[in-house]
DNA sequence: CGAGAATCATTACAAGCGAGAATGATTGAC
DNA sequence: GTCAATCATTCTCGCTTGTAATGATTCTCG
């Protein structure tokens, strides 16, 4: 439908899109929405963090995470212990059940990975890595993080994107 | 911060994510949002299209398009003509400021798409683009336009992404 | 020629999501 | 021992988006 030969930069965006539902689609499997499946992964790799921590760290508003949060620890996933030390704060820690679902969310990436580059072949895979993550350390971008959500303008409507194919 | 080697398509989220934001800000210089700029584009692509014929095309509904393009007109970018065939639609062509407008959005692109990938040189941003084109046909994506984006579950919550990393 | 179905644009409505400000409890500094 | 600072929480507001109903016009078919 394009008659010139699409950017990268804009391949990137529409990409990124497409992945992000894909795997939006794939965690709703084990019922969880995408940001919630952020949080997990983000007390599995430093559990006993505080709630504003894990805020910080993901680039999201503290009141964000309460919400976010008690849903999980209504399921069972997480759960809240308080601080000898300091009764202020509370210290989050996954569940055994929710180290399962941690495996299991493990084993989704992976999936989705290896069918969204079904297309190359092991060599070129490392290639796009490799030149991906150049680009996003260029880019000043945290390795396990997406970049702060909470300036984005709109994504969303995200007909914006197309027009840097130009 | 990542212990393990970041994945290709957690990789892909971010900087997709990331992209998005970067031309946002971009497009914002000019005072439209990201789905204007879309929208500008589409109808510079193929102009006396009806709305509804640009709704499908870019994957959202009618009713939305109603409100861009009223924005639009007004600003003096898009017009409504008539079509005197069939009264029923309306025929949205791009002003000559519009057409300004346009040549705007691809200076932009460009520049955009230059400072994305100012650490890669000419042959790995050709290289980059190969590998992403093939994974964008294999997943079946309209080369100029996003996915449909009314899908889209959670891109915005958006610490869903992260986990992929995994 | 006329009645009914279909299509385009528009308006009005309701819902979901996220962000920001104010509140309470607890702790560290001086 | 008092005051400022920090963490968690609740509440409220604004924004964006999708769905449903309305009006006007055109095509189809008897």
């Amino acid at each position: 439908m394009d008659d010139r030969p699409t950017g990268a930069a804009f391949l990137l965006t529409q990409l990124g899109t497409h992945a992000a539902r894909r795997f939006g689609e794939r965690v709703a499997a084990v019922d969880l929405t995408p940001p919630q499946a952020g949080l997990v992964r983000a007390v599995a790799r430093e559990p006993g963090r505080s709630q504003q921590a894990l805020a910080e760290r993901l680039g999201t508003p503290a009141t964000r995470l309460v919400a976010l949060v008690d849903a999980l620890e209504e399921r069972g996933v997480l759960e809240r212990r308080r601080n000898p030390d300091d009764r202020r704060l509370y210290a989050v820690h996954l569940t055994p059940d929710g180290e399962a679902l941690r495996d299991d969310l493990g084993r989704l990436a992976a999936a989705h990975e290896d069918a969204l580059l079904a297309a190359l072949d092991p060599a070129e895979r490392r290639t796009l890595a490799d030149l991906l993550g150049r680009v996003a350390a260029a880019e000043g971008l945290t390795p396990g993080v997406h970049p702060g959500y909470r300036d984005l303008p709109a994504d969303r409507g995200s007909q914006g994107a197309p027009p840097c194919g130009t």
